[in-house]
DNA sequence: AGCCTCGCTGCAAACGTTTCCGGAATTTGT
DNA sequence: ACAAATTCCGGAAACGTTTGCAGCGAGGCT
């Protein structure tokens, strides 16, 4: 059915190496058979089967993306970036939903395995036990993470200065004059969020005045922003301030803070994390602190690029982004 | 480095052929033997390789979905839907951002094709050639559109009810009082919008009181409605209800309207299209037609799966999916 | 003029599977 | 007990490439 490299080999009356060779511009090969063999192969329209040349190569020239939820804005913006540099360089990526759950991520990584992908981009590791880590790592493809919880040394990572992030915030709350804080974050020992709160704690605690935020941990979307700050108020009604780990927990703040008829940001001030599109969008734009989202996809499949590229994988790599505040108006002075 | 299928026949005593049934579950192998063959393969930990496998079989166990861009909330709800479906069936999903780009689109076909993918899932064909159309039919490989503007008889579909949708809300804003109406939607010939329009305005036509609205083509994102609701109050400075053709779009419009002055839904409704989970999160929550976006993927993968079970596809495969109107605070009867 | 080098090409092995085919061993039928 | 049918297994080809090796002719060097 389809064109082989014979067909091509047997029409242009040369060898198939000699066709292999002149189509994959290795040296070698007179320039006029060279052009005679690349002419008879557009005529019959001739297609190389990668797979043919994977098993051979032992490259798929295919990255893989896990991710817990491709409908999470941050991944999606993510994958986009990863997707384009992955297609600049004529490599493929295959997308995966780990849910973060262990047993489907580690699934994943056997499969991934099989199909001998180049390399894998992963969302995090933090739910593996110490074990499965060393499983995934031995599984001898090279592995760039996005967040920098795991043990250095082993993985590759690749994110925002999220310590830095969550200090900003606390900053600038202080510098509104709040002094009842709230930091309402995702699940115990999730990697980036457990760095933010521990840069926002921080910062808050080094202050002239320190102040020691209540902190709250929930499910890291809308669902779980509204329940954290029904907890909230229920527990300190008296919190002028409060900063969520994510955009999306922010917006679920908003929606019950507002449903309780609190206004925003006259009652109290909402910050967030990410800058999402949306950010902008709803009401009242949201203040939030920006990562580069797409740039980090795009980061990261470079240096799985170049970690392929050496075949076994050296030293890995750590590339971390920076942050900065993008003030809206969901944040304002505390009343005297 | 890795272990082979001669690896496993060599340390149990029988030839990779036996190997090879005992391990796929075929017939005619000794139970015995099959016993003593997977646990010596446990134990090596054996993994098989699936680009080798893929090389004989001529099947990847491979999806392919090409969507404009994966940040758009619709197509990351369809992705989702179709990873899952794809993840049960043992199949990966690689993921493609065409941006609707006809050269891009084409050599991820090209691409896609050389991989031996066994499927793939595409947005629209509707910026391709009819040449460019055959051309990608001609690959040999099934594909589902997710719409129905393609020739049929060619390429499966899958799609919700877009016109029936776009009655609804003609309905809709009948009911309310209105009339005056426009219409704001997506770049022409665009394959779903385009139905929605037509359902649309086709409602309008055949009201007792027939109306005829205004119909503005822009870019279908939160900036595209932006600047057609500007348009909009530049050149209708009078009409009280716009239905957007996607819900980013009717973010756009509400913003626009508002940084105006008008007040949303008192001054004038809006209505969206797609039910993506912002619509109930942003202020006013927005009135839209809800699409089943998960299982719109989950269904295209499920027809592109029989497909590539029976072989040379058979006759191309067509679902449609209900839609439903969900009421929220974005619209109000016209004020009398 | 002979030898060495070098550029070009063909031959064949290899990559790791699946699967067709045939033979041996075992069971069934009469 | 013998032919026939059946079950189980090994040998080998095939899938479509890449690539190491060797051959061969031509040209440069001494």
């Amino acid at each position: 059915m389809a064109v082989t490299i014979k067909d091509v080999a047997r029409e242009s009356g040369v060898n198939v190496s000699t066709v292999s060779r002149a189509l994959n511009g290795e040296y070698g090969v007179h320039a006029d058979t060279r052009e005679h063999v690349v002419a008879v192969a557009q005529r019959l329209k001739y297609r190389p089967n990668r797979v043919a040349r994977g098993l051979v190569t032992g490259r798929s020239h295919t990255l893989a993306l896990v991710v817990s939820d491709i409908r999470n804005l941050f991944f999606a913006e993510v994958a986009r970036g990863a997707e384009d540099a992955a297609y600049r360089a004529g490599y493929d990526l295959v997308l995966c939903n780990s849910d973060l759950d262990p047993e489907k991520q580690m699934r994943y990584g056997q499969s991934l395995m099989e199909k001998r992908v180049d390399g894998i981009l992963m969302n995090s590791v933090a739910v593996l036990s110490k074990k499965q880590q060393e499983q995934l790592s031995g599984l001898g493809v090279p592995i760039v993470l996005l967040n920098r919880t795991a043990p250095r040394g082993v993985f590759s990572t690749v994110c925002a200065d999220n310590e830095a992030g969550g200090a900003l915030a606390a900053e600038y709350l202080l510098k509104l004059g709040h002094r009842k804080i709230a930091h309402l974050t995702g699940p115990r020992h999730h990697g980036n969020m457990t760095e933010r709160a521990k840069g926002f704690v921080a910062r808050l605690a080094a202050a002239r005045r320190p102040v020691r935020p209540v902190l709250l941990h929930g499910k890291n979307n809308f669902q779980g922003g509204v329940e954290l700050a029904q907890k909230l108020m229920a527990q300190h009604p008296d919190v002028t301030a409060v900063f969520a780990a994510s955009d999306m927990m922010a917006f679920g703040t908003i929606r019950a803070l507002m449903e309780a008829g609190r206004r925003i940001p006259e009652d109290v001030s909402v910050m967030g994390f990410d800058n999402v599109e949306l950010a902008s969008i709803v009401h009242p734009p949201l203040t939030t602190i920006h990562q580069p989202k797409y740039e980090i996809g795009q980061a990261a499949v470079e240096i799985l690029l170049r970690l392929v590229g050496r075949g076994e994988h050296q030293g890995p790599e750590h590339r971390m982004f920076a942050v900065e505040l993008v003030e809206r108006q969901s944040c304002m002075e505390r009343k005297a």
